[in-house]
DNA sequence: AAGTAATGCAACCGCCGAATG
DNA sequence: ACATTCGGCGGTTGCATTACT
């Protein structure tokens, strides 16, 4: 068995601003942690993934927080039309935007205009088959051209499955894809 | 003003793959 | 080769706030 990833006896819920400044100075003082054994070092009654989750999510200082400004709510409606729910991914585009944020963003407020346009939500009426070669382009230039941080095997596997492998990625072919609305230069 | 419904978002849960012993 | 641990991800939950009646 498993053990639990969290030890349900430590705290839970809301984080208070002691919490947060302990992690912050924790965070700061060693630079890269090992989420595991921090909070019994920083004295926090959390488990390594919730000061994990907290930092990423919250904490960190190149966080933009704030409303989505309309270039980026674009940006997010092309890239998951491309991508689906990959939400770090998606998230990887918008500097200062976490997955967590650009995942409760969609939920509460793209996903309902989307509806209320009677667009598909999921693929925003765009054709997949057009839409497959392009991810693969994407992903196969994402960690080289576009500076993402590196793609997970797994991210990537998910992907290519979603649509038909093609071998569309050649010049031409990309060129045509460009006729669709969505900017990969992506200014990014 | 009080009660209720809807909404937004922070946080948790469970799963997966990579790394390690 | 296998088991275990860890970091990371996407889906979901639940609380706080806001809007409505």
């Amino acid at each position: 068995m498993r053990k639990p990833s969290c030890d349900i006896n430590k705290n839970k819920g809301t984080w208070s601003q002691e919490e947060d400044q302990k992690l912050i100075d924790y965070v700061n003082k060693h630079g890269d942690v090992c989420w595991s054994t921090l909070p019994q070092a920083a004295g926090l009654l959390r488990c390594g993934k919730s000061c994990r989750l907290r930092w990423m999510n919250y904490l960190r200082p190149d966080l933009k927080r704030g409303n989505f400004a309309e270039d980026e709510e674009d940006l997010i409606i092309k890239l998951h039309a491309l991508l689906g729910n990959r939400w770090s991914l998606i998230a990887g585009r918008l500097p200062g935007r976490t997955d967590n944020e650009v995942k409760n963003y969609w939920n509460s407020h793209i996903r309902k205009k989307l509806i209320s346009k009677g667009m598909d939500q999921n693929n925003h009426g765009l054709n997949h088959k057009m839409i497959s070669p392009l991810q693969n382009s994407f992903m196969s230039n994402s960690s080289e051209s576009f500076g993402l941080k590196e793609i997970s095997k797994t991210s990537k596997t998910q992907v290519e499955n979603y649509g038909e492998i093609s071998n569309a990625s050649s010049g031409e072919d990309i060129e045509s894809y460009a006729l669709l609305d969505i900017n990969l230069e992506l200014s990014l």
